[in-house]
DNA sequence: CAGTGGTCTAGACCACTTT
DNA sequence: AAGTGGTCTAGACCACTGG
């Protein structure tokens, strides 16, 4: 199933101790040596492995000092909310249902095109509204085809982490995405979720996000009130050596 | 000045014919053998160098085939102009300039922190209007500080790439940018630039690039009429192995 | 100073593609 | 069969960080 290959063995070991919290972030991962005689690896094979760690966001090195844990999770480069001056305080932040996962079929007018076999197994869908210091700052829908993601509707609370649900749950990891944006002006349905005025210019972002399960994609679609909180994100490397 | 490293040295190198049409777009590279014989280098160097190329996006390899050229630059995940159905027709882009480049004092409310550099030295600064088969759908603001760029004004013409100016003018690369967008409303000079009503909802990115002179950033604002065409990206591995 | 990651070598065997 | 990239080993020396 997996790829044999005694890197990527190492890779997805470590990958997983990280998101076990076996190695916290901040800490730092055993030595290369350490992990060369613990896995009787050689340090080309180890060094491979933590190369893939450290280009996909989970890790740092730093010379003479070790590799450190950076991130629980691949680095997408998404946009996330940013005040104008600083990054939002996430304490501030809070969720609020608007519709509970359930099973349906898919919207007639579902923008993204879908497979026969997403097509056949239907959808879970759900809906939530993010918010910023008790204002709404974000009304989100998502829909996920019905496959294979069993105790979905009954697991699943709308106010964790999406992405960290599935990867406890399923092992499913995001890898990729695709998406497309628009500026809109806010009708009725927007007026009532975010609070705001008709017509008010919003964001609107339609989103495909690829797995590791080759076949299985989420989609998402966003519509952000931008007037307090910017949308940013960050990409490359921003800080080289020198 | 440059990492002396072999493998940085044959990255740069590579990089550079590429850029220079030594290997097309399409075109294979020589064969890690080839490389390692000529550079007289170990296989494992080669493989590093073509290993950053790779991770960058200029190239992909293929098993049994070879290093395929694949981009003529580092893929950024920039967001571009998406047809809802395909791609926009490249060839259906023009571009208008607003405002020819011209050595101007930063603007009073410069949304972007300016190092004690860059406000000393002043600014260039340009505008373009980018249209898309005839319709207007992107006002550009492009400020850059006047730092060790000679000729810039005099050499620069505006329906160039301005990234391929700057690489081929001055081996400047673009590494890394920070942006945030918001939805606002048409005020009169987007009417007049974008021919759209007052009050139309426009996508405005801030966007500050990052580059390969570590003291030296490029400033752009963008607004976006997306009524015909959104705005897209794609980021992470799409299409893995398997 | 000992330990860390950064760079580099000279081999080896494998799976895949092309001829 | 010949050539390609993919994986892996067992060394080596270096520059940097810490006590």
């Amino acid at each position: 199933m997996e790829s044999s290959a005694q890197y990527q063995l190492l890779y997805h070991r470590l990958k997983k101790e990280i998101l076990a919290d076996v190695y916290p972030i901040g800490s730092v991962l055993p030595s290369e040596n350490d992990l060369c005689a613990a896995a009787s690896l050689s340090r080309s094979t180890v060094r491979q492995a933590l190369s893939q760690l450290e280009t996909e966001g989970y890790i740092t090195k730093q010379k003479g000092k070790g590799s450190i844990v950076k991130s629980k999770s691949r680095s997408l480069n998404l946009l996330s909310f940013h005040g104008f001056s600083a990054m939002v305080d996430k304490t501030k932040m809070s969720t609020l249902s608007v519709q509970e996962p359930t099973f349906m079929p898919w919207p007639e007018d579902f923008p993204f095109e879908l497979s026969e076999l997403e097509k056949g197994a239907g959808c879970i869908h759900f809906a939530r509204v993010r918010s910023v210091a008790r204002r709404p700052v974000m009304y989100e829908l998502t829909f996920v085809p019905n496959l294979n993601l069993p105790r979905f509707v009954r697991q699943f609370k709308l106010n964790q982490s999406f992405f960290e649900f599935l990867a406890k749950e399923y092992q499913l990891e995001i890898t990729g995405m695709e998406q497309q944006i628009w500026a809109v002006a806010a009708n009725s349905i927007h007026t009532q979720h975010l609070q705001v005025e008709s017509n008010t210019p919003l964001l609107k972002i339609n989103r495909k996000y690829h797995s590791n399960r080759s076949h299985l994609h989420l989609y998402s679609i966003l519509y952000c009130d931008t007037e307090k909180y910017a949308l940013g994100n960050t990409s490359g490397v921003i800080n080289q050596s020198l």
